[in-house]
DNA sequence: CCACCCTACCTCTAGACAGCATGTC
DNA sequence: CTAGAGGTAGGGTGG
C-alpha cells in the first residue's frame, strides 16, 4: 500500500514522503486494511524495527484529527519514551498537534499535560497519573502500549495489564493499539483486548541466524560457511574485526558487566590496527568527550581507553551521559563494536550488521546458571541488520563445543518464543494495585476485587480458576488492614495513610516499614543518618546490591558501632540469612552515606564496588523513599523526623554536608565548587558578594570566567551558563577520601 | 629483560519503573 | 547449592 493512498491528512503524508516513506511495510498495510485508521483495537506482534512506530503514529494522528481528544503512548523505559518524544514531535508539528512527555525524571505537570494532544509516558507514570485522578482521562481517544509482552515480567508486568484494564473499564470508545515482540500467544492478548491481531516475522532487513564454532558458522537452514578464525578460541574477536573490515559493525552480547568490559578490551587490541587514521582521530575525540563527563573514575578511564581503539562497552553501571555518547558514536559509525550486557537488547534502537552472542546462560541467586528465555535471545538477535546500511543482518551465537551447536539451533534459533502469561496473581503484585483500586473506589469488598481482577489479562488467562488469586486477595486485605492503610472491614476505604501511600506510588510493604520504624523512634532526639538510610534501604522499593567477601568487614564494623541506633532491627536471634539481608541494606545505606558526606564516586567504587551508574539509581530511589518518609512524618506529625529527613533530601540531591546547603543554591555551583568556596572561608552568599573576583578565580575548580559569572549572577541576579565546563576533572580539594572521619 | 602463556585457584554474577518542585532548551 | 568466566599468582618459555 502506498502512503499516498492512505486516508490521512495531507500534511502528515508529505512529512512521511519527505522521510522517504512512500510505501507501507506489509504488516503496516495489513493493519490499515483491517481498520487501524477507523479506531479498531489492535495487537501488533512483529519484530523490532519492522515498523511499529509508524503504526503508532498513524493510529494516534488519524484518531486525533478525526475526533480530537488525546492520545497516550506508553513505553516501558524512560529512554524509550524520550526517543519516541523526539520522533513523534516532527510528525505532530506538521499537523499542529502538541506532544509532551511525562516520566519520573522528566515531568510535566498534570495541568500542562491537559493541553497536550499526545502524551508519552512510562507505564508506571501513567498508572500514577490515573491514581492522581487527572482531569483529562476521559478525553483519551487512543492509547498505544509499546512492548506489551512485558506483561510477562513479574515485577513490572502487572502495572501494564492493570493500566490497560482500567482504560477499558473507564473510558468509552478508546482505541487500544498494543505493540509486542513476536510472541506465540499474541492471539490471547488480542482476544483479551477485543483486538485485531497482526502477527508476523517480516523484517525490512533479512536476518540470518547461526552458530559459530571452530572457524565456521552453521545457519538455521543447515548451510555452513567459514567465518572468523579457528585459532580464536572464543570467536568474538575475529568475528567482530572481520565484519568491520567488510564495512559493517558488531554488537557483542555478554552476560555480565565484567565480561562485557573484558570483551571490549580484547577486541580493541586487534581492532585499532585495522582502522583508518581519520577514524582513530574521531575516536580520540569521542574518548575525550567521555573523559569530560561525570567524575573521574577508573571505569570512565577504562571506557575511554577502549573507545580510543574503536571498541566500547555498555552496561547499567555507566552514567547515562556516557551511554548516550557511545550509542551516538556507534550510530555515526565511529565506534565499530560495542560489547554490552542485556542493557542494549531491549530499549533504545541500536542496530548493527552483525550481532555476536557469547552466552545464552545467566546467573541468578538460588538458581545458579540458567538458560535465558528464547524471547531474550530473539531480542538480541533482532538487533542485527541496519536498514539502509546493511544488505542483511547476521546473529551469531558462539558455541563452546560441537554438541552445543545443535543444541543452540534447536533450543533457540529454530524455536518459538515462550508463551507469555500474567504475573498479577501473587500477593506482592496485587497489594499495591488493590490498594489503588480501593482508593479509587473500584474495590470495596472481596467480590468487587474479584470483578476487577477478572477484567485483567490474569482474569482472561485464568478464567474459571480464580481460586488461587482469591487466596492472595484475602492475604492482601489482611496486610492492608493490619498496616492501617484501609479501614478494618467491608466496605473498605483507604485511610489518609493509605491514600498518601497510593499517591506516592509506594509499595504498601514499604509504607508499613517506614511507618513502623519512624513511629517507634518519633520521640528520639538524634538519630544517626546511617540509621535513617538503613531504614529506607530496607524497603522493597529500594533495590539492594550483592555482597562481596570484602564488604562484610566494612559493614560489620558499622553495624557494631551503631548497635543501639538501628531503627527497626531486632538483633535477638538473628539468623545468618537475616544478617545477610541486613548487610545488603546496610551496603546501600553506606553508599548513600558516603555520597552525603562528599566522597568522590571513585572512592565509593573502591569501598563498595558500586559504579557511578549504580550510585545514580540508588540515589534516585533513596531520594524518593526519603520523600515518602518525610510525607508520612507530616501526616503523623513527627516533627523531629520531618526536619532531619528534609535536610537529607536536599543534601542527597547534591551529595553534600549540611554546611554547603546555602552555597549550592547558586547556579552552576555543585558539590565540588561549593566545597572549594567553603574551605576558602566563603561560607555564605553574602561572603561571596563581598569577595574579590580575582580571589575566587584562584580557588581550586574555579577560573576567571567562572568567577566573573559567579559574582555577576550574585550581584545582579541574572542567570548564567558556563560553557562546556570541566566540572569534575580532578577530585576537588574538598572531597574526602578517608572513611574514618564520618563516624566520629 | 620483557612479553606472553599455562595452570590452579579464588571470586563474583543483568536491568531500571516510581514523588515533587523548579526551571531547561 | 548451582555454572562458568575473568582475574591473579606463580612458574615456565621464547625472543
Amino acid at each position: 500500500m502506498k502512503v499516498d493512498d492512505l486516508q490521512i491528512d495531507d500534511r502528515l503524508k508529505s512529512v512521511l514522503i519527505q522521510d522517504g516513506i512512500e510505501k507501507l511495510y506489509p504488516p503496516q498495510t495489513e493493519a490499515v486494511q483491517k481498520g487501524l485508521l477507523t479506531g479498531k483495537n489492535f495487537v501488533v506482534a512483529i519484530p523490532t524495527a519492522s515498523g511499529k512506530t509508524l503504526i503508532a503514529i498513524l493510529s494516534m494522528i488519524s484518531t486525533l484529527l478525526n475526533s480530537g481528544g488525546k492520545a497516550i503512548y506508553l513505553a516501558p523505559l524512560r529512554a524509550l519514551a524520550s526517543e519516541k518524544y523526539e520522533e513523534f514531535s516532527r510528525y505532530a508539528d506538521a499537523v499542529d498537534l502538541r506532544v509532551s512527555i511525562s516520566t519520573g525524571d522528566m515531568d510535566n505537570k498534570a495541568p500542562w499535560l491537559g493541553s497536550s494532544d499526545i502524551i508519552i509516558a512510562t507505564n508506571e507514570k501513567f498508572d500514577s497519573l490515573i491514581r492522581h485522578k487527572v482531569t483529562w482521562l476521559n478525553d483519551i481517544k487512543v492509547i498505544v502500549s509499546d512492548e506489551i509482552h512485558l506483561i510477562n515480567d513479574a515485577d513490572r508486568g502487572p502495572v501494564l495489564e492493570v493500566v490497560l484494564s482500567l482504560i477499558r473499564r473507564n473510558i468509552k470508545h478508546c482505541q487500544i493499539v498494543a505493540l509486542s515482540a513476536t510472541i506465540i500467544n499474541a492471539d490471547e492478548l488480542a482476544e483479551w483486548l477485543d483486538a485485531e491481531l497482526i502477527l508476523s516475522d517480516w523484517r525490512p532487513v533479512k536476518l540470518k541466524e547461526g552458530v559459530w564454532h571452530n572457524g565456521s558458522i552453521k545457519y538455521a537452514d543447515g548451510s555452513i560457511v567459514t567465518a572468523g578464525e579457528k585459532s580464536d578460541t572464543t570467536g568474538y574477536i575475529s568475528l567482530s574485526t572481520e565484519i568491520v573490515v567488510q564495512g559493517g559493525q558488531a554488537l557483542v552480547f555478554a552476560n555480565t558487566r565484567k565480561s562485557a568490559m573484558s570483551t571490549s578490551k580484547n577486541i580493541s587490541k586487534k581492532l585499532h590496527k585495522i582502522l583508518s587514521k581519520q577514524n582513530l582521530d574521531e575516536l580520540q575525540e569521542i574518548a575525550n568527550t567521555i573523559r569530560s563527563k561525570g567524575e573521574k573514575t577508573e571505569l570512565r578511564e577504562r571506557l575511554a581507553k577502549t573507545v580510543e581503539k574503536g571498541s566500547a562497552f555498555h552496561h547499567a553501571g555507566l552514567i547515562a551521559a556516557h551511554r548516550k555518547i557511545i550509542e551516538d558514536a556507534f550510530r555515526q559509525r565511529i565506534i565499530k563494536v560495542i560489547s554490552s550486557t542485556p542493557s542494549l537488547a531491549a530499549g533504545v534502537n541500536l542496530p548493527s550488521r552483525r550481532v555476536i552472542i557469547r552466552s545464552l546462560s545467566r546467573f541468578s541467586m538460588g538458581f545458579g546458571n540458567y538458560q535465558i528465555p528464547v524471547l531474550e535471545y530473539k531480542q538480541m538477535a533482532g538487533r542485527a541488520g541496519r536498514p539502509n546500511f546493511d544488505p542483511y543482518g547476521e546473529a551469531i551465537v558462539v558455541a563452546r563445543n560441537y554438541t552445543e551447536i545443535q543444541e543452540i539451533l534447536d533450543r533457540y534459533i529454530r524455536a518459538d518464543t515462550e508463551e507469555i502469561y500474567s504475573k498479577l496473581g501473587t500477593e506482592p503484585a496485587l497489594r499495591s494495585h488493590i490498594l489503588a483500586f480501593i482508593y479509587a473506589g473500584y474495590v470495596t469488598s472481596f467480590d468487587t476485587a474479584i470483578t476487577m481482577i477478572s477484567a485483567t489479562f490474569y482474569g482472561y488467562q485464568n478464567e474459571g480458576s480464580l481460586y488461587i488469586v482469591e487466596n492472595e486477595i484475602l492475604k492482601v486485605f489482611d496486610i492492608l488492614v493490619e498496616a492501617k492503610l484501609i479501614t478494618t472491614k467491608e466496605p473498605y476505604r483507604t485511610t489518609p495513610f493509605g491514600k498518601r501511600t497510593t499517591e506516592l506510588y509506594l509499595d504498601p510493604l514499604s509504607a508499613r516499614l517506614l511507618k513502623k520504624g519512624l513511629e517507634k523512634t518519633s520521640n528520639n532526639k538524634s538519630i544517626p543518618e546511617i540509621a535513617y538510610l538503613q531504614l529506607i534501604a530496607s524497603t522493597p522499593d529500594v533495590r539492594s546490591y550483592n555482597l562481596r567477601q570484602k564488604d562484610y568487614n566494612i559493614l560489620f564494623d558499622i553495624a557494631e558501632k551503631y548497635t543501639d541506633d538501628w531503627i527497626d532491627i531486632e538483633f535477638d536471634d538473628f539468623s545468618e540469612f537475616d544478617q545477610d539481608l541486613f548487610f545488603t541494606t546496610l551496603k546501600t545505606a553506606f553508599a548513600v552515606q558516603l555520597w552525603l558526606n562528599e566522597s568522590s564516586e571513585e572512592h565509593i567504587f573502591k569501598e563498595l564496588a558500586m559504579t557511578s551508574g549504580d550510585l545514580h539509581y540508588v540515589r534516585e530511589s533513596c531520594e524518593w523513599m526519603l520523600h515518602c518518609a518525610a510525607e508520612f512524618s507530616k501526616i503523623f506529625k513527627w516533627k523531629n523526623h520531618r526536619k532531619s529527613l528534609l535536610t537529607m533530601i536536599n543534601r542527597l540531591k547534591y551529595g553534600i554536608k549540611k554546611e554547603l546547603l546555602p552555597l549550592v543554591e547558586i547556579p552552576n555551583i555543585g558539590r565540588v565548587r561549593a566545597r572549594s568556596l567553603y574551605n576558602a572561608g566563603y561560607k555564605s552568599i553574602e561572603s561571596i558578594i563581598n569577595a574579590k573576583e580575582e580571589e575566587i578565580a584562584r580557588l581550586p575548580r574555579f577560573g576567571p570566567l567562572i568567577a566573573r559569572n559567579l559574582v555577576k549572577a550574585l550581584t545582579d541576579g541574572t542567570e548564567f551558563k558556563i560553557l562546556d565546563g570541566d566540572a569534575s576533572e580532578e577530585p576537588g580539594s574538598g572531597i574526602q577520601e578517608s572513611l574514618t572521619s564520618y563516624f566520629d
